[in-house]
RNA sequence: GGGCGUUUAGCUCAGUUGGUUAGAGCAUCUGCCUUACAAGCAGAGGGUCGUAGGUUCGAGUCCUUCAACGCCCA
């Protein structure tokens, strides 16, 4: 039993994580008869490098892991990456300084294998160097081929229900990444613009006109229609008319719609196919011929004519010019707008009609919203932003990605029949460009194509639970859904969560977990993210590591409150310093006191102060189980963080006495202290193991682990209120001396006199510490006091101290008292 | 425009179902080398709890109004 010299984190973390590696303690065990506990950890999306937000988030799941397991869960807790998909791709085209659509396919998914597989190693080095505890024999990559075989099973699954249908139809397109996006994939900015009024004549040469406003002149080959609203009377001896388009020369009708705002602009717009979801359903509604004006790479098609082949922003241009040379173009007013774009290339989505595949969640509202309902939030209000999202939604999920890096969509589209072949469940995975059936089901063509393009990232990331579960697989594991807790950050949970909960639903009618966690963001400052394109993660997780220490970082993620946001500042983290000094001093100081210490049976503890100190012992734990139940790390940290620095600056100091002097007391009160001191700081740590793991097991090694026999402190069972005495007024003497003992400092500090100075006497009244003799020879030793005066009035000589109602005389020894004349 | 959150000491934040004189850490100031710890310890000062009303014997806490900031969605 002993702590030598100095701790020397660096080292000593590093030796307890391959410690933990090397005896399996973090390694699920299919076989235990404990409750299981699954956690689907989010898999990070494998671009660029884990900031501060990311350690942040996952310290404040694992935290929560490790309280589990020590409350006797058999914990699954695995660790994913999620390195398929356009994330991936946009970081390699940029990393690497390629284009995925002016290179092959294979070369490129063959760039994009190498890149993944380097982050993924320095990933999981980041989080083993935190003392993550999770199982890293689970762990998955969402483009290995258990992950792509899950997700086309998924995939034909959905089919099979009818849920995935294939059609040519509206949808969202970047026309920068080149593919179709989803809803969850928009991001609203404000940019500036103009907004121009437009005329246009009559077709019939009658001189009737009508002025349009529009920020998107560029689309004006693709006017459908013009639309006033039905009562504006401005325009009823305009609706049915047919207008010619200027420049472009078509004709189109003005015809009547309610979402035609009469007071935007002049009130009347025009419909192109498309500028915007208004349009598309405008499209649907009074079934408008389509043309589109916009190509995939960005670029004015045929239709615009003269414009054909410039991009869009120079067609723009050009059109608002030639509009005013014709005398047209009537104004130009400067506005800022609100216009949706692709959240990962920053440009404006356009909408094309292309063949895409979509899963129908639009039917789906009320099913989702319920299990959003059935769903722990935690914090509950999280839920809003769920229920928002689902409430809001407006397109079905379009999964289809024109990209390279991805779950191939295991399907044949037949050349003659245009029927689809899909692949059968057990040829899973295939990679439809690869490989081909023999004739069509539908009509025996061999005349088969495979399905060009790939998933979107989170349409296999969505199935996360599946793979955990092995969904399909020869080795499935029984009763994993639903999981018992995903952990995330709140900006994915229209996303993450979401996807997460359409899948489980459609699969297996369930909730893909019990419990959700939901984490806050590192900001930099006032509403700012940290991330390395801002350039202001000034410090990267390794460095933070390195100056001060894995534990020292977990404490500080540890400190904001489940849900919040919190601002990165280094000062923080000196300050998280602390607890692990102090944790180690006073391991020290207990271990030298502990030498041969081998009796920890709590009927030992005798001694009322002793008791009283259990007693707090005992609502701390309880206090810091509950908490962590419901993930309430924060408050549970700090009620353990006020109990243990009340035992240093109290118990430590009162329990010295007998402690050092064990010739003039009873072994029985000797005895007594030690007992407690040993479970205080056995349960302490304990206590704070989940927190900061490698301090703990370094002094759980030294000074229990011989006792316990259990092989790590983190396979140890989570405090449990320690009882077998009756603690009646112990509280009350635990609490009397430490009142006692201010009063006492108060009056050192007060004098300018050390601590240890002598007094000659104190006196005191009995109503203020009617249990205070309960502890006489303590109180006396820490107060360094001859005599102790307890009576109904207080003596003459001393000086009178006053404090919180309490009135005492004090009066130093003599020497000090001359000195200090 | 709709929703959610926040507003408590100079700073960062606790304060659970209403109940003594509103707490902690940092910072500031004053002391103390005390047989674990000076990267420590002891102590002090500092708040009309965003605003205006209301309910109540009693409101930081519940209700309403407004404001500022942040986030989400249109």
């Amino acid at each position: 039993m002993s702590l030598e010299g100095k701790y020397n984190p660096r080292e000593q973390e590093k030796k307890w994580q391959d410690f933990w590696q090397e005896k399996g303690v973090f390694a699920f065990d299919p076989d235990s008869k404990k409750p299981i506990y699954s956690i689907d950890t989010p898999p990070p999306t494998v671009s660029g490098a884990l900031h501060i937000g990311h350690v942040y988030s996952y310290t404040q799941a694992e935290i929560i892991a490790r309280y589990q397991r020590m409350s006797g869960k058999n914990v699954f807790y695995p660790f994913g990456f999620d390195d398929n998909g356009l994330p991936t791709e946009k970081f390699v085209e940029k990393e690497r300084g390629v284009r995925g659509h002016e290179m092959g396919r294979s070369e490129f998914n063959q760039i994009c294998k190498d890149t993944v597989a380097e982050t993924e190693a320095r990933f999981k080095a980041l989080w083993i160097s935190l003392g993550f505890s999770a199982d890293w024999g689970l762990t998955y990559s969402s483009i290995d081929e258990k992950c792509q075989r899950i997700s086309q099973r998924s995939f034909l699954d959905l089919y099979k229900k009818g849920i995935v249908y294939y059609k040519e139809e509206p949808h969202m397109w970047c026309c920068d990444a080149r593919t179709a996006i989803a809803q969850a994939e928009l991001e609203a900015t404000e940019k500036e613009s103009f907004f121009h009024d437009v005329r246009f004549d009559a077709a019939d040469g009658s001189g009737a006109s009508i002025v349009i406003g529009t920020t998107r002149p560029e689309l004006m080959p693709a006017c459908a229609c013009i639309f006033v609203h039905p009562e504006d009377e401005r325009y009823t001896h305009l609706v049915g008319k047919t207008m010619k388009v200027p420049l472009f020369g078509h004709t189109i009708s003005i015809l009547t719609d309610e979402k035609a705002d009469k007071e935007k602009g002049t009130g009347a717009v025009m419909c192109c196919t498309f500028g915007d979801k208004t349009d598309v359903e405008w499209y649907k509604k009074h079934n408008l011929p389509l043309k589109m004006a916009i190509t995939r790479e960005g670029k004015m098609s045929e239709l615009a004519q003269e414009f054909s082949g410039l991009k869009i922003r120079e067609a723009r241009e050009a059109i608002v010019k030639k509009l005013g040379d014709t005398g047209h173009l009537l104004a130009s007013k400067p506005i800022v707008h609100t216009v949706n774009v692709y959240e990962r290339s920053g440009k404006e989505v356009e909408f094309l009609v292309t063949p895409q595949w979509f899963i129908n969640v639009i039917d789906y509202k009320a099913e989702l919203l319920r299990l959003g309902d059935e769903l722990n939030w935690y914090p509950a209000f999280m839920k809003q932003r769920f229920t928002h999202w689902v409430e809001n939604l407006n397109w079905d999920w379009c999964i289809s990605r024109q990209r390279f890096f991805g779950v191939p969509f295991p399907v044949w589209h037949c050349e003659d029949c245009k029927g689809i072949v899909v692949a059968s469940s057990e040829s899973l995975p295939v990679d439809p460009l690869n490989t081909k059936p023999d004739n069509c089901p539908h009509c025996q063509s061999k005349n088969l194509t495979g399905d060009r393009n790939v998933m979107d990232t989170w349409a296999t990331s969505s199935v996360t639970p599946q793979i955990n579960a092995q969904w399909g697989e020869a080795n499935q594991r029984p009763n994993f859904m639903p999981m018992g807790m995903r952990p995330q950050a709140h900006d994915i949970i229209r996303t993450w969560a979401f996807y997460t909960m359409v899948k489980a639903y459609h699969h297996h009618g369930t909730l893909p977990w019990k419990d959700i966690m939901i984490s806050g963001h590192v900001l930099y400052k006032k509403g700012q993210k940290i991330s390395k394109s801002k350039g202001n993660s000034k410090s990267g997780p390794e460095e933070l590591i390195e100056t001060y220490s894995a534990d020292v970082i977990r404490y500080w993620t540890a400190g904001a409150r489940l849900g919040t946001d919190c601002y990165f500042e280094e000062q923080e983290f000196k300050i998280a310093s602390r607890l692990v000094t102090k944790l180690y001093n006073a391991s020290r100081f207990c271990a030298m006191h502990l030498k041969d210490f081998k009796s920890p049976d709590s009927l030992n503890i005798t001694f009322d102060l002793d008791k009283g100190l259990i007693f707090k012992l005992n609502s701390c734990i309880q206090k810091a189980d509950e908490y962590l139940s419901k993930y309430e790390y924060s408050l549970a940290l700090s009620e353990i963080e006020s109990f243990f620095w009340d035992f240093c600056d109290n118990y430590l100091e009162l329990s010295k006495h007998r402690l050092y002097n064990p010739e003039i007391h009873n072994d029985k009160q000797g005895l007594s202290a030690k007992t407690t001191l040993y479970l205080s700081l056995n349960t302490i740590i304990k206590l704070l193991a989940p927190f900061v793991p490698h301090i703990t097991e370094e002094i759980y090694q030294a000074l229990f682990c011989d006792q316990e026999k259990v092989v790590s402190l983190h396979l140890t069972d989570y405090p449990k209120p320690i009882l077998g005495f009756e603690t009646k007024d112990s509280a009350q003497v635990y609490e009397e001396s430490c009142r006692f003992v201010a009063v006492v400092r108060r009056f050192k500090t007060e004098n300018r006199i050390s601590l240890n100075s002598p007094l000659e006497s104190i006196s005191y009244l009995l109503k203020d510490f009617p249990h205070l003799k309960q502890a006489k020879s303590d109180i006396v030793y820490t107060a360094h006091c001859q005599n102790l005066y307890a009576d109904e009035g207080l003596r003459e000589t001393g000086t009178l101290i006053c404090m919180d109602g309490i009135e005492m005389k004090i009066e130093m020894a003599k020497e000090i008292q001359a000195e200090s004349v």
